[in-house]
DNA sequence: ATCGCGGCGTAATGTCGTAACATAAGCGTC
DNA sequence: GACGCTTATGTTACGACATTACGCCGCGAT
């Protein structure tokens, strides 16, 4: 388990549920797992999540409403983060690609547009799970 | 107003005003604009968005829990759709880039993915709005 | 005719996220 | 130390998004 030795007690208790989860998260789910540890309401799981995302710590899937650990260690940002949701095992692969990166950052680029999130999440079965 | 002829009568109200509108509609703001035409739940909305994103005519924005309709005229499918969603107006570009799928077929290919769906949707501010 | 199917209507419920308010701990300044 | 600032916290209530369960109707196919 990495150290994280700068979160809030809430912090490292959302953390450490994502990284232990085999699957993404729901905030009510971490809520729910986390209640033996006192925690009673919905908002204190978010404003920890808030914080775990703006480190980079963890990340949102807005195809699922739901949340995972960052697959690597301390990556703290990075480009451009793609998903590879299995809809059957729920397992998320995370990887990123410089040129789709530089083709969409071209497109804004030409459009004027100022970019300030990307999401990109790729839903099927994973190739355990295809078979 | 285009015109597709075999829409039942919700799918042709959500359509319309899915057209007329400048920006995404979240399916209760369509409830309410629908309340006058005599709809009254939403499962009524749903249930034509469901059909209307399975014929293409319309799309739905993850990061925003909010639908569109296409952009392109009589689209029915097509590869891979990006969306640029400005944050001040509302306002949604749908685009699509052939290597940017390329590269994530490739990726899922070498993976053993199989894609059932794609989502990909840039958040930020329209050259209008930048200013 | 009747069976199956797709669309429709309604009520209730489930899931996800935030507003508004109050409390407490740390910290620098005067 | 007293003050003001900032950050994390706790609690209640509420708002926003989506689905389940049930039943009816119309229509084409057998």
């Amino acid at each position: 388990m990495t150290a994280h030795a700068d979160l809030t007690r809430n912090q490292s208790l959302v953390l450490d549920r994502l990284e232990k989860a085999e699957a993404p998260l729901s905030a009510y789910a971490i809520l729910d797992q986390l209640r033996e540890e006192g925690l009673r309401a919905p908002l204190q799981v978010y404003r920890a999540l808030d914080k775990l995302l703006d480190m980079g710590l963890a990340h949102r899937l807005e195809s699922l409403n739901a949340f995972v650990a960052c697959a690597r260690p301390n990556c703290h940002a990075s480009g451009l983060i793609a998903f590879a949701i299995c809809e059957k095992c729920g397992q998320v692969a995370e990887f990123s690609d410089d040129i789709v990166h530089e083709r969409l950052h071209d497109w804004a680029h030409r459009e004027g547009f100022v970019v300030s999130r990307t999401t990109m999440e790729i839903r099927g079965s994973c190739r355990a799970c295809a078979a």
